[in-house]
DNA sequence: AATATTGTTCGTAATTTTACGAACTCAAAA
DNA sequence: TTTTGAGTTCGTAAAATTACGAACAATATT
C-alpha cells in the first residue's frame, strides 16, 4: 500500500489539531490570542503545571507554527504566530463548511 | 496548584482537536463529510492502514463524539454525527476568531 | 565578580498512541 | 449446519506524549 498515502492538506490540519490536543495548550493559545503577546511567566502563571512542562508545550507549539518566541533581555516574549493563524483558520473552517449536513442546512 | 484547572471547554476543544490530531483521522472525517455516510470497507480502502488500525482510528473519532455508527446486516455504516459537528464547528470557529489579530483586522 | 532572575534543556518515569497480524464474533448465504 | 464475508477485539511492540525536578544558560543587578 504505498501509493494511497495523506494529503499535504490533511497532514497540515492535523498537524494543526495535534498541537491543539490538549488543554494546557489550548489555554495557552487563548491566553496569548487575548492579547497578542506575553512573557513566560505570564503563560505559567495561568496554568496549573511545572515551568518545564510549561516550556515543552510551548516549544510544541511553536514547531507546529501556531505561536513564535522571541528572547527580549532576560524574559522570553511569546505571540501568536499570525500568518499560520490565518492558515488553520482557513483549514479548520473549509474542513467544517464541507460537510454535507452544511451543505443541505439540515443542521441550524 | 489545585485550584487552576482548564475550562469545559478547553477540555472540550481539545478533545475535538485530538480526534482530529492524526492523518487518517483527517482523511476519514473529509470522507464521511463528502458523502454523509459509508461502509468500514469503503473507508478502509481509502487508507493505507490495515484494517485493525482503521477500526481504531474509527473508535477515537467516535469516542470524540464526530462520527457514529451501526451495524447494517454484516456490514458497519459511519456516519458524522451531525450534532456534535456542529459543535465542534463553533467551538474551533469561535477560537479561532477570538485572536486579536481578527479584531484588528491585520489578517486580511 | 558574585548573585538573582528567567527560561530552557536534560534525564527519566509513566502513560498513551500507533500499527500490525491473528483470533474472534456474528449474521447471511450456501 | 457449515461456510463466507465484514469488522472488531486481543496481544504486542515500538514510538511518542506528558510530566517533573534538577541542572544548566544567559542576562541584569548588586
Amino acid at each position: 500500500m504505498e501509493s494511497k498515502k495523506y494529503t499535504l492538506e490533511q497532514e497540515q490540519i492535523a498537524r494543526f489539531a495535534k498541537a491543539m490536543g490538549h488543554p494546557a495548550r489550548m489555554a495557552i493559545l487563548e491566553f496569548l490570542a487575548r492579547q497578542d503577546c506575553c512573557f513566560f511567566g505570564d503563560i505559567h502563571e495561568e496554568l496549573p503545571i511545572a515551568k518545564a512542562t510549561v516550556s515543552q508545550h510551548l516549544k510544541e507549539l511553536k514547531e507546529a507554527g501556531l505561536i513564535q518566541g522571541e528572547i527580549e533581555a532576560p524574559k522570553v516574549k511569546y505571540c501568536i504566530n499570525r500568518e499560520n493563524w490565518k492558515i488553520a483558520s482557513m483549514l479548520f473552517s473549509n474542513f467544517f463548511g464541507q460537510c454535507v449536513c452544511k451543505r443541505e442546512s439540515c443542521c441550524e
